[in-house]
RNA sequence: GCCCCCAUAGCCCAAUGGCAGAGGCAGGCGACUUAAAAUCGCUCCAGUGUGGGUUCGAGUCCCACUGGGGGCACCA
């Protein structure tokens, strides 16, 4: 760590060392200072999930993070920048498994080790407001959080058919099944019928929703259309449907009651209760041909049900249901396309409109009937669906009419008749909870003969974990909680009887659903968090974070914000004002893995060209939500420029304090459209392009100190003690190193990065542009004030121009003085 | 199948509708050096994926297409 890695530049490693302390013992980031009067800014980066170390992703991630909480308090603002752990969940409780330890110990070896390469990455974190969710004063407000949840009744637990990964051998929330695959170990999902807790976030769909609308242009609209699409609302009708021999009619939901008349029969979800109930009544034959059909649709997984292009299947139920409007009676049949828990498990089936229903048709011989003509081919013939606008036909009061008119007919009539209503679904279920694994938060809920489920009173939280010595944690389907009978046994909160405590434990997203108010006090042993701190903190004003959590987390957080929005606790209903997701880092084009062999280790990077190197790379490789390539970038460069940079600061010869009024105007100048520039290109994530004008305004003090101006020029002072001060954000040891060079007492960070001087910004001349038809054919140096009169003398007296135009004539002259003169001629 | 984003030099990327190049990487030449590294200076390199349109003027706005990336998808 002693070798000059840079020969002639600083001795990067040594740099590191020096500073660490002094800058501990300055606490330039606390954001709990008594009295602060700076205006309040709350950057929260996600936080980590302690797997290990640190790696590259987390060093662009922290970095970009860094960036922005180091802009805000270099412009004044008193900065909330925390950091914590997102400490439970399975791959601790793998890891202990493997190596038979206890996964507490794991976990916290872990974040202490990336607590120490944060701080060496120089990561502008308040060290004060740390938390880490597996502390039992930590999840103590998770069990808390679950009873007023429980109380609203937003915390409920049902028997379902729930999502069940084998390999993990716990269920699953819907968010965390991707392609029907197991989001962390891409074993296949299977489904299994379990009693779990579930929180009802389905309350919440409108208005998870529709605000989305309010993040509009704060947050990437890739993330606003992914939660859009996750949340999918649909509109249209609740029909009722008598049904022959049955004395309760069936509820079907549509988008298209405007098709009424079209349908042609009715389909029920194969795998639902009614499905079940209807064929109790059929004839024998049917019942085992259902029997043999509900097998095999349970056999089969998410990934073969998603097939699209598989041949639909049914049963006949031999039973039938009777058109309300039209009073046809249609024959109802069970089939797998029809998902029991969307909707109400049941549809009518329009095969002239609707794609599934008529590939269903065409595969039992089931009629079809047009009832809208869209102007398409025929469905009957061409097998193809059409799904536009027309005119409705064939379809009684409501012919003549279109879509638009029919929809809103259709549900009128209904309505009026008792027999259906407007209605809405979404794509969205309740969020699972509930998970058979040890390494979570215990559930506070004890199960009694006699009193049923009881919540344990909060006076009585937090419920701690169990030790897990003498638990066998491996997954067996049920949670490890079980065994641990000192702990499941206890008496009933309620009559005192003997009860057993919920082995469940809950899924971390829980935890990451409100650690971002934790962070107002972090230690409050009272309160889950100080709603008096909220009001004054949050909401957060900068997220940063990876799109990899655009559905899940960030969902569930706005849900539990909204959800204390409603129980008081908070004053706002959306937890993130802004949001900037950065990209991942690559290496040759794929990311990293070992597996792949194209892992780039963090530590070796850092030790080869330091710190600093690293985080201006991951800076200046582009905008910040694209894909670093670590094969396309150059730390060495980076590297490069900061010795540069470096130097720069020693060839200032001026005084500390100098006055920069009596500098080279040029520079100046420079300087200040710098600031002008930097400020807004950092604003706007455009940390690339700030970066660039650094090298810019470095490139030109090089210039000034190695040309007439020289380096005891105040302006050559003003321009390299900026160059530190916005340095600072991307590379804070380099930055602090120069300030110190230029007599500065240590603390660059807070230095200052002031506006620019308007007076400096003015120009007194400018470059005018003189064109023919659009293109360039002169340049002109005229004074900021040049009016039109005098660009048109400037291009009636040059020779370029007056070629152009010559035997042509002009039809008209455009002039945006003082900068442009374009002569248009005809022709 | 539906929706969204992107395409500028060998590479990564800039450019309020007004001179296509800010910055970097790689390459070339030179200075310094016994030599090399490092450093410093200079320099080569595209007319903006394709085809239309709007405009006095388009990398920028509109339409279509091609190529790449992403999201949703048997959700009635």
């Amino acid at each position: 760590m002693t070798q000059q890695i840079e020969p002639s530049g600083p001795n990067f490693a040594a740099i590191q060392e020096k500073w660490l302390p002094i800058w501990d013992s300055l606490r330039l980031f606390a954001s709990g200072n008594e009295g602060d009067k700076r205006p309040k800014k709350y950057v929260l980066d996600m936080f980590p999930y302690p797997s290990g170390d640190l790696h590259m992703g987390h060093a662009e991630a922290y970095a970009l993070g860094d960036v922005i909480s180091r802009y805000w308090a270099q412009r004044g603002f008193n900065v909330m920048h925390p950091i914590g752990w997102d400490a439970f969940g399975l791959p601790a409780e793998n890891a202990a498994i493997k190596r038979g330890l206890d996964p507490r110990g794991w976990t916290y070896e872990n974040i202490e080790q990336q607590r120490t390469s944060m701080r060496r990455y120089a990561c502008s974190f308040d060290w004060d407001r740390v938390l880490r969710t597996c502390d039992p004063i930590y999840y103590r407000w998770n069990q808390w959080l679950f009873l007023e949840f429980y109380k609203k009744g937003l915390a409920y637990r049902k028997n379902s058919m729930v999502n069940w990964c084998p390999s993990c051998q716990t269920v699953l929330a819907n968010e965390q099944v991707v392609g029907g695959l197991c989001e962390r170990c891409d074993s296949v999902v299977t489904k299994k019928a379990l009693t779990q807790w579930f929180f009802k976030v389905t309350e919440y769909a409108d208005r998870l929703l529709d605000d989305l609308d309010t993040l509009e242009g704060n947050w990437p609209a890739q993330v606003l259309s992914m939660q859009r699409n996750w949340i999918g609302r649909s509109t249209g009708a609740e029909v009722d449907f008598a049904i022959e021999g049955r004395e309760e009619p069936i509820t079907v939901y549509t988008t298209r009651p405007d098709t009424l008349y079209g349908a042609t029969f009715m389909v029920v979800a194969a795998d639902s209760d009614l499905a079940a109930e209807l064929v109790a009544g059929s004839d024998a034959a049917v019942r085992i041909e259902f029997q043999a059909y509900l097998g095999e649709v349970k056999k089969s997984n998410d990934i073969e049900r998603l097939a699209t292009d598989r041949p639909k299947t049914g049963v006949n139920t031999g039973r039938f249901a009777i058109n309300p409007l039209s009073g046809e009676r249609l024959p109802i049949w069970v089939a797998d396309y029809v998902l029991a828990d969307y909707g109400t498990g049941a549809i009518m089936a329009v095969p002239a409109h609707d794609q599934r229903d008529l590939d269903f048709a065409r595969t039992f011989g089931l009629p079809v009937t047009v009832v809208v003509e869209t102007g398409e081919a025929d469905p009957i013939e061409t097998g193809v669906a059409t799904v536009g606008d027309g005119v409705l036909v064939n379809s009684g009061i409501l012919n003549g009419l279109n879509k638009q008119e029919a929809i809103a007919k259709a549900i009128g009539i209904l309505a009026e008749e008792g027999r259906g209503k407007a209605a809405k679904n979404f794509r969205l279920r309740d969020w699972l909870i509930s998970r058979q694994r040890y390494w979570g938060t215990p559930i506070p809920i004890v199960h009694c003969d006699a009193c049923g489920e009881v919540p344990v009173p909060a006076d009585q939280l937090p419920i701690e974990l169990p030790s897990a010595e003498g638990l066998d944690l491996s997954p067996k389907g049920t949670s490890p909680l079980g065994a641990a009978t000192d702990w499941v046994n206890v008496p009933c909160p309620s009559c005192g009887a003997p009860a057993k405590r919920d082995t469940d434990t809950m899924d971390t997203f829980v935890d990451s659903s409100w650690y971002f108010l934790r962070y107002l006090s972090p230690n409050s042993t009272t309160e889950a968090f100080s709603s008096e701190a909220a009001r004054e903190w949050a909401p957060v004003d900068q997220y940063v974070g990876g799109v990899t959590h655009a559905i899940l987390h960030l969902l569930y957080a706005r849900f539990f914000t909204k959800v204390l929005n409603d129980l008081g606790y908070v004053d706002f209903s959306e937890p993130f004002t802004k949001l900037l997701n950065q990209g991942m880092v690559l290496m040759n084009g794929s990311a990293m893995s070992k597996s792949r062999g194209n892992l780039v280790r963090l530590s070796d990077q850092l030790d080869e060209h330091g710190v600093d190197a690293i985080r201006l790379t991951m800076a200046f490789a582009g905008p910040p939500e694209d894909d670093i390539d670590w094969a396309d970038v150059s730390p060495a460069g980076s590297a490069k420029f900061l010795a540069r940079a470096w130097r720069a600061a020693g060839d200032v010869t001026s005084a500390v304090g100098v006055d920069f009024a009596g500098g080279n105007l040029e520079l100046r100048r420079a300087t200040h459209a710098f600031l002008r520039d930097f400020n807004a290109n950092i604003e706007n994530f455009k940390f690339n392009v700030g970066v660039a004008k650094i090298m810019e305004l470095v490139n030109a003090v090089r210039k000034a100190i190695d040309g007439s101006v020289g380096g005891g020029d105040a302006a050559v002072r003003e321009a390299v003690e900026t160059v530190a001060n916005a340095l600072s954000l991307f590379a804070p040891y380099t930055a602090e190193e120069m300030w110190a060079i230029l007599g500065h007492e240590p603390g660059v960070a807070l230095a200052g990065l002031p506006d620019a001087d308007p007076a400096l910004l003015v120009q007194s001349t400018v470059t005018a542009i003189g064109q023919v038809d659009g293109k360039l054919r002169d340049t002109f140096e005229v004074s900021v004030d040049a009016t039109e009169a005098e660009l048109q003398a400037l291009a009636d007296s040059s020779d370029v121009i007056q070629r152009a135009i010559a035997g042509r004539e002009i039809a008209k002259v455009i002039v945006r003085a003082p900068k442009l003169i374009n002569i248009v001629t005809k022709g």
